[in-house]
DNA sequence: GTAGGGCCCGGGAGCGCTTCCAATAACCCT
DNA sequence: AGGGTTATTGGAAGCGCTCCCGGGCCCTAC
């Protein structure tokens, strides 16, 4: 391990014959410091290796210099979908131009879930990023508790809060609906995502809207929950009862990736016999066979936002709400 | 947003009518307290919604309370690799027991690695995990000079760690070669994933040793860099260099995805004309057509166990490195 | 009867920093 | 030259908690 303690304040200061008050406003570079004084300082802080103590500074300032971003889902292996990871790199490239750190809270358990509350009763971060709300989401309810700015990624599917980050998840599932409408298919259905997420439903709401308008049945519904394996699961039985089937438009791309493996599997091709659209546009729509027509949503764009939008609350600002543009993206599939 | 300030330890004890320091002992459970007095302070906690301040905690016991996941990587999209959500989850599950906090520092640009040298020499946080490093990082040096301890996860090319966790790579990838040759496959190539990192070279290694041991001609090498792209493409210029290539061992699951995109592409089947193993066994491996066999490595418990290292090692103690160890998942792509 | 030897208990000194404030010093203008 | 600013200073009071200490008490043992 390493050396000695790290030099305080008072040491600055000692060795650059100033007090500690000016040591310190030269360290924050403050007005009214003479410049003698500060590059006394200045040199004192290099020679000794000065780094101010966070939690010192913190105490005083009670400003804690650093947020949370917190992933609430119920099955940990949710978070494996890259679609948290762009996330988390967006919010990282955000914070990376302040000197915030980043506190990561997987709420998945009631275990993560007492300690994002512990975290926030106990002011240990600036401000929150809460993202991915199931619909009883007991974190939803947190925000307006404490004297604590929380941002959302998505909107939980009850209430509208006061500063969120969303994307245009009707809109875009509308768009490709419309494409396969376009491409004159006719028997559309949809595998859904969790219904109890405000993503899942709107994106349900966006296949209806555009059913709607071309005067086509829009009954042809199976519920997947984002997941590769909940997705090939909804497909096989979506075959199964409507066979005539000739397009499904899919609640992400994990999903369209399950579906189609599971058309591969009853010999249906893709998108020959059955059109497919994703939604996401991750890195995994490149990958299937054949490539993914998506929607795509600036991930990391939502995660950029959402820091933006925090770092904006924190300086006591007064953000508004923000829903980002999703747009199709046309590849092989459909 | 919220309501009033936290109260603070001086107003529980006033209202309990006890000493600051007799409060101070009843939130910490420690000794010499009156059952009376506890209950007096317990009640005052409850009806106060009292909740200690983590920051001038940090501060008197000189112990943050958090400790930082600093992951390094050149490409922000390498942190998409569902390895890494693996690592996280794993953290944090063991981080969960304990009053820990996590503070995660992508460390790829060289922002990011300023901002860990901060981390560690203002005593941000109480220890740190280091994961993925390159032969050249600069992070592999930062372990001594700070007086913090620091657990590597695999570990750095050129330097064997006093602490560290790491999957046994080289057995792996040998065990996995040792199956293609019992299948009675000679032209046996590899995509190796980056030889600057020891995760490479090691499964490279063990890819030599079992060639070797078989007598068979392990020239058939082309380097990947652990991605779906650069499998497809390493897999490409295999075929144009070495088409009478029978099997192929890939650096991860990844590349192995990549690499059976490629072979499909230019008409070969799997495992019929080629045979390919990967390393990993992520949730990708049963996602590919056909599924991979591959060679499991507790990525999770990876996580978990430098959790556990850097926990002990805080406590004071002298844990070992720890190799975990790793086996053939045979599924059917060989 | 009294000298220990536990327990409780509260006072108070920090932890390392920011920041208010009163006291000087420097400077401007007419 | 003098009154009024405006800039610098360092002292000192916190921020909210932990923990060392010394003072009481009560119990036991001699």
């Amino acid at each position: 391990m390493g050396p000695k303690r790290q030099p305080t304040l008072d040491e600055v200061a000692a060795r650059a014959g100033v007090s500690r008050s000016a040591a310190s406003r030269v360290i924050n570079n403050a007005r009214h410091v003479s410049q003698a004084k500060r590059d006394a300082v200045e040199r004192a802080v290099a020679e000794l290796g000065f780094v101010p103590n966070p939690t010192a500074r913190a105490l005083a300032t009670q400003q804690v210099g650093a947020v949370v971003l917190a992933l609430s889902h119920h099955d940990p292996a949710q978070f494996t979908d890259p679609f948290f990871a762009q996330i988390v790199l967006g919010v990282n490239a955000e914070l990376e131009k302040t000197e915030l750190e980043l506190l990561l809270v997987l709420a998945d358990t009631t275990q993560g879930q007492a300690r994002l509350q512990r975290i926030l009763r106990s002011r240990r971060a600036d401000g929150v990023m809460l993202m991915a709300l199931h619909g009883d989401d007991p974190l939803a309810a947190l925000a307006d508790q404490h004297d604590v700015p929380v941002v959302f990624g998505g909107r939980p599917l009850h209430a509208e809060p006061r500063w969120y980050v969303d994307a245009d998840n009707r809109g875009g599932s509308r768009l490709a609906t419309e494409h396969l409408i376009g491409l004159g298919r006719r028997h559309i259905a949809v595998i859904t995502g969790q219904m109890d997420t405000e993503a899942g439903t709107a994106r349900h709401r966006g296949y209806l809207d555009a059913m709607a308008v071309a005067g086509l049945d829009p009954s042809r519904v199976e519920h997947g929950d984002f997941s590769e394996a909940g997705g090939a699961a909804a497909m096989t039985r979506l075959l199964a009862a409507y066979p005539e089937v000739d397009a499904v438009v899919a609640g992400s791309d994990a999903t369209a990736a399950g579906a189609l493996r599971a058309l591969k599997a009853h010999g249906r091709t893709v998108p020959g016999d059955v059109a497919v659209i994703g939604f996401d546009d991750l890195l995994t729509a490149l990958h299937t066979d054949p490539q993914l027509t998506t929607v795509h949503q600036p991930v990391h764009g939502l995660g950029r936002e959402m820091a933006k939008m925090l770092l904006s609350l924190i300086a006591g600002e007064e953000p508004h709400p923000l829903i980002l543009p999703t747009r199709l993206v046309r590849r092989a599939s459909a």
